[in-house]
DNA sequence: TTCTTTACTGTACTTCGGTACAATAGCAAT
DNA sequence: ATTGCTATTGTACCGAAGTACAGTAAAGAA
């Protein structure tokens, strides 16, 4: 089956080619030339805010080859485009950056009949359908409750964009206290850095 | 990576040998012997009707082996059970009679950090989600047309919790560029770090 | 009493984020 | 042709964030 990429920059072109030795890169899907019934594999790399260039070309796509596939490499993935290239016809959305290996297990899925979808986005996809047969409490009170009260409070406050000097001024400490605070928290609750802390407890975290 | 199939009988061991030579087949997690940290890919047989002994046995799983992953073979797939039991850390949820080539599929998806699902559940799982995901704020998006293209898709990874140097190295370019980008994103929006900007675009506006 | 957890602080250090000066180049509109 | 926007990169610098390796003090559980 051919893979037939098709972007609008060549950023990736190396890690395409060096996935599929065979693969060929188009910036438009005018210029493939392909019968329409031969099977082809389209991988559409897109940019943010690209959705309605991408909701077309799949349209096109499939209209013009019967016996094409899709799958959306995405720079910036995003659960509802995902969820909107899959219902418009797409077998796979993944990172757009994610290394050969990778996509030739894609390929493997969906040469096959499956979807691809990245872990990210699956698991989203489990918890919110999920939530709406048996709605949960939120993972945030749970991430709270793994701190101390102190803990707790600062990692409140850290999520509302506040520095670790306004912390400290706030709570009447110094700035090593609060840093003290705030590195117990990442440890405890497996993030990085104040800003994942942040994201997590606006339950924006999709992992 | 060892594969353990654990089982209420043995209907299936000729498939399952037959798809991996080193397959061990147990009645009971009890009578694996494995150490604390050994990776090992668990195959859960269950028929209709053992939700309860489904969850009981993935938390004891991930419990007890923390390199473990687990892959459930229902007799009788049914779409609310894998939604519990991948929520609750399983991988993987196929049906139990699947031939040789899909259980050795499966486990190259899995090995390599994905999930494993049938079409349909996937299907359902997209399109109960699509319910849930609809349009962004109007405040977020209205945010992102005030960015140039490039500006707004660093942004969006920058709310994602991506640092410069990923940014940088996702993008293909620099992280000066990435820097110089999000200084701009600054500027138009009127935040001062890449926190708040985070909090704006993930609609948590400050108070 | 000893052990554990929590809260707090100090010094020194590295890394990251962000800004201040730039500059080059493409592209589109006037 | 000039103007303006976008994208890119460079060097240098400063301050914030975060870690390493400490220590003190209080309270409650074992």
């Amino acid at each position: 089956m051919r893979d037939l990429f098709i972007s609008p920059r060549n950023s990736l072109l190396a890690n395409w080619t060096g996935a599929f030795e065979q693969a060929e890169v188009y910036t438009s899907v005018a210029d493939v030339k392909m019968g329409k019934n031969d099977a082809g594999l389209f991988w559409l790399h897109v940019d943010a805010n690209s959705q309605q260039w991408l909701s077309a070309t799949v349209v096109q796509i499939l209209a013009g080859f019967s016996n094409a596939k899709i799958v959306v490499l995405a720079n910036v993935p995003e659960q509802a485009e995902a969820a909107q290239t899959l219902s418009e016809g797409s077998v796979g959305y993944c990172h757009a950056y994610s290394d050969a290996s990778v996509l030739l297990a894609v390929k493997a899925v969906v040469s096959h009949g499956g979807i691809w979808l990245g872990k990210d986005l699956l698991q989203y996809l489990i918890a919110t359908s999920r939530q709406l047969v048996t709605a949960q409490p939120a993972a945030v009170t749970s991430a709270l409750h793994r701190l101390s009260p102190r803990e707790s409070e600062v990692a409140q406050q850290v999520s509302l964009g506040l520095s670790n000097k306004e912390i400290a001024r706030i709570l009447n400490v110094t700035e090593r206290t609060v840093k003290a605070h705030i590195s117990a928290c990442f440890e405890r609750l497996g993030v990085k850095d104040r800003l994942q802390l942040a994201l997590l407890l606006n339950d924006k975290s999709l992992s």
